[in-house]
DNA sequence: TGGCTAGTTGAACATTCTCTCATATAGCGT
DNA sequence: ACGCTATATGAGAGAATGTTCAACTAGCCA
C-alpha cells in the first residue's frame, strides 16, 4: 500500500469504525475511475479553456459572440487594445481550440464563434452569482 | 478617425457600394458596445476559466463532479499525481475562483464542486464533437 | 502540555505565455 | 508583373504560472 493511501485509511476508519485493507483498495478504486481518460476529451477541454483564458481571446469571443454574426478582422481590430498582430495570433489560437471559425473572403477574413464557444459563455453567464 | 479604423471604412465601402464616416463611426460604436465591461462579470469569468484551465486543477474538479459528493483532501491525493501541497495550492485556487466549496471537519477538509463548476464541465462535455 | 497528523502557506526556480517588431504570404486592381 | 492591402507567421523579451521544498498552523488525544 503506497503511503499516498495512509491517511485516507484513516479517514475510512473514522467514517465506519473499522475498516479493512480491501475497503480502502475498493475506494481507491472508484476513486481513480472517476479521473478523467488521457487521451479523450480532457485535451480538447483544458485546450478550450487555457485559450479561453486570457483577456485578448476572451474578450474577442465575447466581441464575436455578442455580435451574433461573423466578424471581419478588421472589425475586431478597433475594439481590441493589441497589435494586429496579437489579434491574428489570438484568432489563430482560438479556431485551432475549436472555438471560431473561419472564412475567407479575398483578402478579408471572417470568424465567427462556435456553438461550443457560445456554451461555455452561456454556462458563466448562467452561474455569476453576487451571493454566495 | 484612428488609423485602425481605416480598414473598417474600406469593408463598409466594398459591403455598401458607398460609406461615409458617419456610418463607420456608428459601426464601431455598436461593436464597441459588444466588448464586454470591465469591472462586472469579465474578471470573474477569466478567473473562472485560467483557474480551470490548468490540468491539476481541471482534474480535480472533474474527480469532484464525477464523485457527486464532496470529497476530502486525502482522497484527491492518492489519485491526483502531484504533491500535496500543489494539491493544497489548486484547491485554494479553485476555492478563490468559486469553482469549489470547502468545509472543515476536524483536521479534515471537504472540498465539493460548485454549480459554475458544473455548468462549465457540463458545457464542455455537450460540445465535445469528433466530427467539424 | 507535548506530540502526532491534516492541511496550508511562502519562496524559489523552471517553464510557459503573450505580447511586439519585423518579415512573409496572398488577393486584388492597374 | 507591380504595387498596395489584409492578414499571418517567427523570433525574442518580459511577465506570469506551476511545481516543489521547507516551514507553519490547527485539531486531536494522551
Amino acid at each position: 500500500m503506497c503511503p499516498q493511501t495512509e491517511r485516507l485509511e484513516r479517514l475510512m476508519s473514522e467514517e465506519s469504525g473499522e475498516c479493512c485493507e480491501t475497503d480502502v483498495a475498493e475506494r481507491l478504486d472508484s476513486l481513480r475511475s472517476y479521473r478523467p481518460e488521457t487521451p479523450a476529451g480532457p485535451d480538447a477541454d483544458l485546450t478550450a479553456l487555457k485559450t479561453l483564458g486570457n483577456d485578448t481571446r476572451y474578450t474577442i469571443v465575447r466581441l464575436l459572440t455578442a455580435a451574433g454574426r461573423e466578424l471581419c478582422v478588421c472589425e475586431i481590430n478597433p475594439v481590441v487594445d493589441v497589435s494586429d498582430s496579437a489579434i491574428s495570433h489570438a484568432l489563430s489560437d482560438l479556431h485551432d481550440a475549436g472555438l471560431v471559425t473561419r472564412r475567407k473572403d479575398g483578402t478579408w477574413r471572417h470568424y465567427e464563434a462556435t456553438d461550443r464557444a457560445e456554451a461555455i459563455l452561456t454556462a458563466l453567464d448562467e452561474t455569476r452569482r453576487t451571493d454566495r
